[in-house]
Parts: C-alpha cells; sequence; structure tokens
DNA sequence: GCCAGTTTGTACCGAGCGGTATAAACATAG
DNA sequence: CTATGTTTATACCGCTCGGTACAAACTGGC
C-alpha cells in the first residue's frame, strides 16, 4: 500500500471542533468547515464521511480531551472539596479570559439537544451524567473524610452542582459582564456547606 | 380607510414565538414560520419586514409576556423568600412536564449570543440582567425582615441564583431526566442559608 | 358600485446549501 | 516505471434559503 494518509485526522478534527464551538451545527456550513480545517472538499468526504459524522466525532473527541481529561486529573485531587472549587475556579477563569466567549462546545450543544440526531444526544447525557457523577464522589469522599456534614444529601447537591456549572458556563457566552461570574465561586462554597 | 388588518399581530407573534423557541434562529426556515403562523409568504413580509425583525419582536414580546409578567407578580409577594423558590418551583416544574423540552425562549438564544445582533444581544442581557436585579431586591428585603442573614452577600449570591436558574433552564431541554431537576430545588434553599 | 388596502397563491430571483464526480498532480511501495 | 491510492481543484447536482413581484380574490368605508 503506497502512501498512507498527509493529514492527521485527529488534528482535522481538532480544527473542525473550533468551528462548530463558535457556530453549532446548524450554524456551520460546508465552507466554514473547508476554510477553518484548511483541507479540500474531497478530502473531507472522503475522510469523515458527512458533516454529520464529522460533527459526531468532533463532539466526542472534544468532550474525551476535554471533560474527560479534566475530571480524571481532579479525580485524583486529594482534597475532593478542592476538586470541585477548583473545577469551577478553572471555568471561572476560562469565560473570564475568553474574549471570543466560546463558552463550553458539549453545552452550547447540550442546549440544541431537541434538533440534535439521537447519536449526538447520547453523547452530550452521558457526559453530563458523568460529570454529576464526579461531584457525587467526590462529596461522598468529603463526608467519609469529615469534610463535609453527613447530613448532606448527595444526589441533591451534586444537581445542584451541576445547574451552576452548566449555568455558568451558558453565562460565559457573553450574557452577563464577566465578573458576574465570581458570585458563582462563592456560591459553590455555600452549596457544600452542610 | 377600509377594513384594518385581518390577522392579530401580536397572535401572529405568538406563534412565531413557537416556531424560533423551538428551531431556534438558524434553525428556523420562512416556510417553517409560514406553516406555524399560518399565514401567507406577502403578508408576513408586509407585516413584519423580515426574518430577523420578527425574531427581534417576537423574542421581546416572549420576554415582556414570559420573564417580565412574571417578576413582577413574583414581586409582590408578601415573603421574598418564598418568591425566589416560587421562581424555581415553577421553572422545575415547567422543565419536568414539558414534552417538547422547549426550555426557556430567551435561554436558548442567550446560548446562542456570540451569532446573534447586537439588538438580540441587548434585549438578552437586558433580561438575564432583570433577573439578577429580582434576587437581589428580594434577598435585601429578607435581610431587611431579618428572614436572612445580614452577613450573607447579595451580590455574590444573587449571582449564584442567576447561575443556577440558567443552568436549570437548560438542563430542561432534555440534558437530564426530569428528577434531576429536583435536585436544584433544595440547592436554592441551601444558597439562601447564611 | 367604486376605491383603498389586505390577503393569498404562485412564480420567480440569486445565492448558498450539503454532497458528488472527475481528472490532473502527487507520493510511495513494489 | 508502474500500480495504488490521496490530495487538490473545479465543475456540477438538486434543493432550499431569504426575499421579491404581481395579479387575482377579498373586505370594508364612502
Amino acid at each position: 500500500m503506497p502512501w498512507e494518509k498527509t493529514f492527521d485526522l485527529d488534528e482535522a478534527t481538532d480544527k473542525a471542533i473550533r468551528v462548530f464551538w463558535k457556530k453549532g451545527y446548524e450554524g456551520t456550513s460546508m465552507s466554514d468547515l473547508i476554510d477553518g480545517m484548511g483541507i479540500n472538499k474531497g478530502s473531507l468526504y472522503n475522510a469523515f464521511g458527512s458533516k454529520q459524522a464529522l460533527f459526531d466525532r468532533a463532539l466526542l473527541r472534544y468532550d474525551q480531551q476535554n471533560r474527560g481529561v479534566m475530571l480524571a486529573e481532579l479525580s485524583e485531587f486529594q482534597d475532593p472539596v478542592a476538586a470541585i472549587t477548583e473545577l469551577f475556579d478553572r471555568m471561572i477563569d476560562a469565560g473570564c479570559s475568553d474574549p471570543q466567549n466560546l463558552g463550553c462546545f458539549l453545552i452550547n450543544t447540550a442546549q440544541d439537544l431537541p434538533n440534535q440526531t439521537p447519536d449526538v444526544a447520547e453523547i452530550v447525557r452521558r457526559s453530563l451524567a458523568e460529570i454529576e457523577r464526579f461531584f457525587a464522589i467526590m462529596l461522598r469522599r468529603g463526608q467519609a473524610s469529615g469534610q463535609l456534614s453527613p447530613e448532606l444529601d448527595v444526589a441533591t447537591t451534586s444537581q445542584s452542582l451541576l445547574a451552576m456549572f452548566v449555568g455558568l458556563r451558558l453565562l460565559s457566552r457573553g450574557a452577563v459582564p464577566p465578573a458576574a461570574l465570581e458570585g458563582v465561586r462563592r456560591g459553590v462554597q455555600q452549596v457544600l456547606k452542610r
């Protein structure tokens, strides 16, 4: 077999992520993708099959590379409460420092769930469930170590944290001035008391 | 002057709201609007001018009729803490009982802010600021009446509540099972303590 | 009945959509 | 050099997009 591809699939997917991230599925045209990915239309269809298949791949990769990696890293923290606050700190910093107001690709997609394919919906739901699970695990660890009150209801608290997390990411799209994101920091600490 | 219009502009706008609400601006085509509004293309352009103008009008009307009316009503509550929890209760109920997972038209639009016109962005920002202001006013009233601790930081708490509110509405689009929205109820109460 | 204005249906516009086809230019293993 | 498969460029497909044009049918006030 001669000459096994010249551009990297993952690299091209990363570029596609940026485009879909900024404009969403409907708002992104094939021309946008070709411009943003720097490859030809023929190559794109040959490599990915369709716009939808490329989107699926992009979303899945984004989820693994970002949410997946980050939660894995934070799960290693000695202090489970610090792991949770660190997660929010990073998101707040990201939201404040991004002039493009990209927010989160996954949560941008979650917002549009009813108009997405079942495959995409499945990816999004699983990912959000993972985030909630991360909260729950950290909370239980905190209770085990005595940092958190045993009376704290793990299920409802992790659901609340998920709502705050998702809200924070949405507000990062330019809906409120960056400084207003700071309030969430202390709100999280509030939820963790008791 | 003979015969001053036969269909009601506000009524037609209400129907347009349903369409834009479900599909978003980009995802909605003129055919969708014509089908959903039950009027002819010519009438539509004659009455509203353009798709964008119709969207602006629809969003503005939605904001006034829903968020505006509701906050005005809740502001009349004797118990300011109950006003806040009632707001969340209504949203949770709405999220749980809607099989279409529409969520909130305004927050759906907020999610897409970077791709919206300045006019739309202005409407969204002002509306979210109003919600935050509602929280702040209620919190201060609660402090004045002794229901809430004077140590509670009004700015950060109202920002946290806004994030939870927005997150709740986004999660109502089908990203989590309806039951998972319930956790936010107690989370709100948690944030209001201290 | 006449006139002004509205609604409707249909046809049409240029442009862009997602996707396909094709052929020349290219790179590598044999 | 040949065979195989990739990339690029370009042209093209049918379709839909947002928006316009226009004549016929309609509904009122005079």
